[in-house]
DNA sequence: TTAGTATTCAACATATTTATTGATTAAGAA
DNA sequence: TTCTTAATCAATAAATATGTTGAATACTAA
């Protein structure tokens, strides 16, 4: 029987997608691509990579139709296929965070010496955030706000952060999310808002995270 | 700031998990695993591939903590290190299913053939097992049955099929599965049923999308 | 001890990926 | 038309992964 080609053909076909994201960089342009859709350069700029070299990887994750190319004028705007590949990519992270090491001295490494206290999770914000307690802040650049964040955020980019501390009440906790569990803004945000009095917390997670657990969203 | 450091490192990380799964022939080792613990040479058997070859590869897998290893005397027992390895290969045979084009081209191609009735959903055989309206029929060898099987389900390997028609009911359904939505024990089960006169169909999938749904589970 | 077996290791040749460079295409503006 | 810019392509060199072979280890049993 042809059963075993059928199989092995199968697997190859599997191995495409598991190649697509066999790559740091690659996964790096996918989590970028999960936060928004965006142009060639944007993603080169953001990962510090060579441009030639992103539309290189683009072409390889576009075989495997894990992005989708829409063309503006000059620019070619990169976006995930599906929301599927969100979760291959949380089924990724899951796992390095659990069960490799490496990562877990990493973020110990990293992130005790800029949080020390204890995330809070979706659910807890979204209680919280009902009941109006938490002021919700939203620290990414504003294209990804606007293209969907947790209702009632305040949208205030890193850089801004310094310049706009007035808009916070003092008694209120803050709790400030980005891109991701592992996405550095926030962090740097809740720094910053303890270092100035405020009582402040990150998210456990960032917005991909919130999207994917079908959570209420706002746009625009 | 080390940030950026520290996210590469951390997308370094990520992808010894994603390079673990760009090999067609260790997701097809990952998935065997997925059914239960087996020593290296069984893996090398069903797989077709030298013993070394496999064993280098489960090594591979070993570094990136997807497997692990129990010594029995002799025998060096695979499996899976976390069942969240069964969702990365959940994830990655979706965005393949559904993406594709290749991956519908060869199911169709092979299973039109083999099986021209559509299978049945979890939900479905779990309501008509319920009201004994069907006979469940495990196809997988016996020690993946041990290890773990649909509550009330026979096992017949498929090499005894032919042997052992005597023990159906002529008119009770008969629903045969096996590994997973693509092995195909399964189909060729109802293949040889169906010629032999009996209704037979196939479970949409297999044990591990069983197991991964918390739908009860018998062993021995 | 010896022999036998399952697995791993080490070394090599081959194949595949990756990054880099410079040329080329496609769209818009002057 | 010509110029500019975003993106892709093509060619190459460097790095990495893979499969194969035969030797080495680790355990069992005689």
């Amino acid at each position: 029987m042809s059963s075993n080609g059928f199989k092995k053909q199968l697997f190859e076909q599997f191995a495409r997608v598991g190649k697509a994201v066999s790559s740091a960089h690659r996964l790096e342009i996918l989590e970028l691509l999960a936060q928004s859709e965006r142009p060639v350069e944007a993603l080169a700029q953001l990962t510090g990579l060579p441009v030639a070299n992103v539309s290189q990887h683009l072409q390889y994750l576009r075989k495997a139709s894990l992005v989708r190319a829409r063309k503006v004028g000059l620019y070619v705007h990169y976006s995930l296929a599906t929301p599927l590949v969100g979760e291959l990519l949380s089924a990724i992270q899951n796992i390095a965070e659990r069960q490799l090491d490496e990562v877990n001295e990493l973020i110990h490494a990293y992130l005790t010496t800029k949080d020390n206290l204890e995330p809070m999770s979706r659910t807890a914000l979204l209680e919280r955030a009902r009941d109006g307690l938490v002021t919700v802040l939203d620290v990414r650049p504003s294209e990804e706000f606007a293209a969907g964040h947790v209702p009632g955020a305040i949208n205030i980019p890193l850089k801004e952060l310094p310049m706009r501390l007035r808009e916070f009440q003092r008694k209120r906790e803050i709790v400030a999310y980005c891109r991701g569990p592992f996405c550095i803004l926030a962090f740097e945000a809740v720094a910053q808002l303890r270092a100035k009095g405020f009582k402040a917390r990150r998210l456990e997670d960032g917005f991909p995270e919130w999207r994917n657990a079908n959570l209420p969203i706002a746009t625009g």
